[in-house]
DNA sequence: CCTCCTTAGTTGCATGTCGCTACGAACACA
DNA sequence: TGTGTTCGTAGCGACATGCAACTAAGGAGG
């Protein structure tokens, strides 16, 4: 508690959380975007992100998690840390600004998210557009580098389950992640790739239904 | 410059930089501990670090630099961040600490690092003990998780030839990636993994000579 | 009922990577 | 001249993966 040796005289950075976050909508990769109610680049695309305070955050995972409720209005149970950027140029708010940056996957199907303090409205980009988009801050930069991550936890076969139905079919999981990955795969090395890892659970006795033949129904393991 | 909007009114966590440098020593994979001069946990082993100076430094990266220089002696150009912790009861000095973590490799003939400011000595331990440990704070896990990363990208022959001599064996670049793995190697294997990757070049006519069969030179490539 | 279309699911083959073993080559030293 | 050690390479088999082909199962439409 007491400042017994050496106290922090410096001055601290500004400290924000942002959140990349994505979901397959309409057939693509796409990131949530928050257009910003105030300066700077008030009426711009960023990512939605918020300040930590430390009088609320028990960590950062936290304070992302906070950030996800008071900005988007809905807990992100899965996101994971991304890397920290910082400097003197970043935020015209603060002489030096960092941001812990988070990703996450989240289901197509969430409920729409609400636009919370300070955000005018929320919208879904596809993650093309966004890059290359004069996102503000360095957010594109931010973006990019989260779509590597992901598609790297992918190519592991490091799957968010989170993001797809309780129940989905082999079908759906491919085709969820050619979406994340951007390009096509194998339908048998995947199934393959899968079952020698142990990765899903066979729903007995359930099947998707349609206008073809019925398709086994899976869930995540663990 | 100025706050035209919202000032960032909540307080700041304390930010500092925490320096995992590891280099084979001794036939072990070695940490870098410096011990604390000051409280808090004064007199205990600990990765040297130092606090975030937002007057000085123009990115995080350009901050671990400076840590380096300051508190060890001398630059480390290769450092890579590896991820950045928080909360309320790291650090007795405030009430909310932030540190963002750096990890590297050094040679192990590198000129002696200097204790700098605040540490009474600097000392080089095995990986192996300063994770069982009681380093301070929460330094430890940021040991085991460095060396993690770093066995990660000798995985898949992400080499850090810095920490080699400038032209070296095939024999010595393994000897060097089993001591960072911390398990041996195939010798027919890691040639031909190194080879179908292009990743070295062989300094021709120049060969290490000595009491047995002379062996290519090599360095990096790039 | 039969055909066709689409998706589900499996099988076989070719390829490439990698671990393991073995073997020859080169040098110092006794 | 032999011996010991390291350097460097070749062969073989196990395994993972990409590719292609095939069968199975349902609906739609004649």
């Amino acid at each position: 508690m007491a400042a017994t040796s050496t106290p922090p005289i410096h001055p601290m950075p500004f400290t924000r959380l942002e959140l990349a976050v994505f979901a397959v909508r309409e057939g693509s990769l796409q990131v949530l975007l928050a257009r910003r109610a105030e300066a700077p680049h008030a009426g711009r695309w960023a990512l939605p992100g918020g300040v930590l305070r430390v009088d609320l955050d028990a960590s950062l995972d936290a304070a992302a998690q906070r950030v996800a409720t008071e900005r988007l209005g809905a807990p992100l149970p899965l996101l994971r840390q991304l890397c920290a950027v910082g400097g003197p140029q970043r935020d015209p708010r603060a002489p030096w600004a960092l941001s812990v940056v988070y990703r996450g996957l989240v289901p197509a199907d969430a409920p729409d998210f609400s636009a919370g303090k300070r955000i005018e409205a929320l919208a879904w980009r596809s993650v093309d557009e966004a890059i290359a988009a004069p996102l503000a801050f360095d957010h594109a930069t931010l973006v990019d580098k989260a779509v590597r991550a992901m598609r790297a936890d992918i190519d592991v076969l490091d799957l968010p389950f989170g993001c797809l139905p309780d129940a989905f079919t082999l079908g759906e999981l491919q085709s969820f992640c050619e979406h994340v990955l951007g390009h096509p795969l194998d339908k048998s090395s995947f199934r393959r790739r899968l079952s020698d890892r142990d990765l899903l659970v066979p729903v007995e006795g359930e099947f998707r239904v349609g206008a073809f033949r019925p398709a086994q129904l899976f869930r995540g393991r663990g």
